[in-house]
DNA sequence: GCTTGACCTTGCCCCAGGGGCAGGGTTCGA
DNA sequence: TCGAACCCTGCCCCTGGGGCAAGGTCAAGC
């Protein structure tokens, strides 16, 4: 005959989690000896090393109970059922390991892997981690806004970038950020950007993706990511 | 700008996780609309997704607060512990797995693999499931009381019964549990193993395993579990 | 304009699966 | 005979949310 804390040692579990297990109902409370401990056969033992199994197998307490009676079809369909479970949470783990992996290394978690790949393909082209970080932030919103579109509108961008001319412009606006907003420069600019959007206006669409200064559209709501050269920019191109 | 529910569905978490976050200063509250409605930046979401990702690796709340505002070192050091965590709860599923399995057949999952391989020969020589029931209940009583001896005792017993006699005396004491009181095999029974237990006495010390009734002992802690005819075989054994 | 359904707000209580502690009694070995 | 280690009940606490109530808001269709 074992005390509680022979058996609890015995199964791997607390002496808490026995208390618990009679109090749902899980396991028979055993009789006691002549001062009210309580006093566990080897029944008791096998009893527990099952709910412990299930338990641990993150069966609900309740449903334990009810398969510990239930007939011997009933619980290998359970335990099929079980394991399944099991597997897929082994999975889901598996999946959170990789997730955290990236939690390391950059910005891949936070969008889709083409935007990953496109902001990859910014930083190489020389663009400003302002830049990058303004981009990001635009396309995780409109992953959000619109998931089918976003991935219509990366592929578009990604093609446009393998233009020359539309990638030295896109760098350009990119470090115009900083320029003083008198600077000269910036009206040769806004006039070269009007001038290569009437030249492909043609070819595509009138969507807001095919505006090189689509930083700029997540910058408007986004407050405060905008600059004095870059809000003159804007109004030149405009009138 | 995100609403509440467009950020859940992106960070694949729910509404009330969100809020419960905000209430545990995990996500810092974000501005409200002119309808009191949260709207959030795209920070805000890089936020989250590192909350749900570190979340989903069982990392406590609390604790990924002090994460998210810690030093990058830290940051790298505290991943890489709970990524060695993640690791571990993957091998104990495994595990469980493993004895899940086990459910589904026998008692292997409830002794040692020794004594569970002590009990399939038990039953090759064809005790019955009775005995078998006795023997399983009383190993698990010793592995409680005392796992080392446990372990030496059912290796003795092991090579006791490559002993013809031995394991046809343990047979017929299997056999005699269902006599009447009054049986004339009784006292013979009783005479041959007294004269094996002379005969084999030197040979080893005297420890309770050496009793071939082993199995009595545990019914004697388990009430219950004696016959007549076993109760009279003790008297003539002792007399 | 009006309704309908989907969305948002706060507030409250509920769950599993125990942990921890208080405040007491018991047993066992030296 | 004394201290350590064990047992008892009872109570409140924790995490990580879920569910529901009782409203306010918004966009679409009729």
């Amino acid at each position: 005959m074992l005390t509680i804390g022979q058996l609890a040692e015995y199964a791997g579990v607390t002496i808490k989690a026995i208390r618990h297990y009679h109090e749902r109902g899980l396991l028979a409370e055993p009789d006691r000896d002549s001062s009210g401990y309580r006093r566990y056969t080897a029944e008791d033992a096998i009893d527990l090393v099952k709910i412990r199994t299930l338990a641990h197998a993150g069966v609900p307490l309740a449903r334990i109970k009810d398969l510990l009676d239930a007939d011997p079809d009933t619980l290998t369909e359970a335990i099929a059922e079980v394991d399944q479970n099991l597997q897929d949470r082994i999975a889901q783990l598996r999946r959170t390991r990789d997730q955290l992996a990236q939690l390391r290394g950059g910005d891949r978690l936070f969008v889709s892997p083409e935007v990953a790949d496109y902001l990859d393909d910014l930083r190489g082209l020389g663009a400003s981690e302002r830049q990058i970080h303004l981009e990001r932030d635009g396309w995780i919103l409109m992953q959000t806004a619109s998931p089918e579109d976003a991935g219509l509108w990366i592929a578009e961008k990604r093609e446009l970038m393998t233009d020359p001319e539309f990638r030295a412009l896109y760098l350009e606006h990119d470090a115009a950020y900083d320029w003083p907003p008198d600077d000269p420069r910036l009206p040769a600019l806004a006039d070269r950007t009007r001038d290569w959007f009437t030249r492909h206006h043609s070819r595509s669409e009138c969507r807001p993706i095919h505006n090189p200064t689509v930083a700029r559209l997540a910058a408007q709501s986004q407050p405060g990511a905008s600059s004095p050269a870059w809000d003159r920019l804007a109004r030149l191109m405009e009138g």
